[in-house]
DNA sequence: CTCATACGCAACCTCCTGGTTGCCTATCTA
DNA sequence: TAGATAGGCAACCAGGAGGTTGCGTATGAG
């Protein structure tokens, strides 16, 4: 198991399109280093709407990246490292298969002088 | 430099929107276990269309993912590294940046006896 | 109590994405 | 040389993504 690379790549490929937009991007670097945030804070320096914001916040959440909870008015977003840990899982998967491969040609050339 | 987490993560951002779509890491495995491969052999297995490969590839090569060279009438691809390292480099980043803050949130709350 | 703030919901718009089909060209092979 | 094979190009289509605006409802502050 880990070595099952089509449930590491059903896995990963939500988490890497919900990584594959910048304002995503950024709003998660605001949370691995702002505590929880709301909306409003999130929002605050980005140059689209508040509710384009929700919406990035809504895909990262179905992505498992985020977490939300109510205080007050307020809605407070936290980061989720689970599905990140998932994402590079999936990136080790394909860089060691091709490190595999090239071992093993590698091998193929300088351990056989020709039978 | 190497911190600089903005250029990161827009050199990530369509590193992992290429990543973003199931069909598309299945190509990026069969590439890397594979060996160079035509766009024939990619579709082979492959539930859609010769001209979808063809496509998905397009948007491979646009990240940096892969690259194609031409032997006769085939087209072969080959995997391409190094956007994968950039992708990992800023997962890291995050993950970093979260663990820090949790340290800082630790030292505050043990190093401090109240003033 | 009143008003500003923080947010949700819904409708709407535009553009990109993933996919298809049809047709045409180049190369290999029998 | 004829036919099969590998691929390109262009048109087309449905649906989703990213964004906006308008309006309604709680909650907090003065």
């Amino acid at each position: 198991m880990s070595r099952n690379v089509s449930a590491s790549m059903r896995k990963g490929a939500p988490v890497f399109a919900a990584l594959g937009d910048v304002t995503r991007l950024r709003l998660l670097t605001k949370l691995s280093s702002g505590g929880p945030l709301s909306i409003a804070q999130l929002t605050d320096g980005e140059d689209v709407t508040r509710q384009a914001i929700t919406k990035h916040l809504a895909v990262l959440a179905d992505a498992g990246l985020v977490r939300d909870s109510w205080r007050g008015r307020e809605r407070l977003w936290e980061l989720e490292l689970a599905p990140l840990d998932e994402a590079r899982i999936c990136l080790d998967l394909v860089s060691r298969r091709w490190d595999e491969r090239l071992a093993r040609l590698k091998a193929l050339v300088e351990d056989d002088p020709t039978p």
